[in-house]
DNA sequence: GCTTGACCTGGAGTGCGCTCCAGCTCGTAG
DNA sequence: CTACGAGCTGGAGCGCACTCCAGGTCAAGC
């Protein structure tokens, strides 16, 4: 699997997997006699769980602790666990924040409706 | 009501607050004769409500359009309330996002308990 | 009268997460 | 043999959302 591929399946950019690599978020793949690198297999659900850990809102120092541990093996697998179990209680917490703010949006909302309702038209005729 | 008093308030610093008046978050307040901002009590609940924004992901750019179109009263209701629409529908699809994802961490730290057990010591004491 | 502290201005700097670029090397197709 | 496209490197640049700073003004308390 060549970088191409990766970015075919990822819909990331070559500059941003080269960037993963260099802060050490990808572990360094073997290259080819020619120096470009060739991918495991694995790279693409490892990339795909960054991705999932990246939209919960886990910035790069984290994910960087996460996979310097996962680099070491199934010794750190209580670490992970750990880890993963603090940014969860945080998603959690994300979830109801954003349920209470969608509840203050359906109230905005319904206040327009009801200005909306006392003045019906935005730039309203000229009444005879 | 002056800065500091909104600083205390929002729990924003000075900067920003001038910074989002700058940029046309906040409505210019009137100064006292001393040039100071001299906030109506109005503003707490528009901050406040700028940050509801803000908490559920909404750019500074998108928040600029919305102020700008409260600062032209309650002709802009309509609008106001499409803007506030086409949010919470990015703002549900958020919610399901994060709860998907929510799943994948639960499933990976399952994972990571049952790799504990099989292997249930990190730094294993030598075996005689 | 003097100090102190809150506030003022314009502009520069920061941290995050990429994104782009110039200039180079391979390897395969024609 | 040459052209082309995919890949390589190190380093610069960008967009967002602040955050900090130097140097100044003003009002009240001692």
């Amino acid at each position: 699997m060549f970088i191409g591929d990766l970015v075919a399946a990822t819909g990331l950019g070559h500059d941003t997997l080269r960037w993963y690599e260099k802060i050490g978020l990808i572990p360094p793949p073997p290259r080819d006699r020619g120096g470009r690198r060739v991918y495991p297999g694995e790279t693409l659900a490892w990339i795909a769980f960054l991705g999932r850990l990246k939209s919960t809102g886990m910035g790069i120092a984290e994910m960087r602790v996460y996979a310097a541990l996962r680099a070491q093996g199934d010794v750190t697998a209580a670490a992970r666990r750990e880890l993963l179990e603090r940014h969860r209680e945080r998603v959690r917490a994300a979830i109801a924040a954003l349920g209470e703010n969608l509840a203050v949006l359906d109230d905005k909302i319904e206040i327009y409706r009801t200005i909306e309702a006392a003045a019906p038209c935005p730039t309203p005729e000229i009444q005879p």
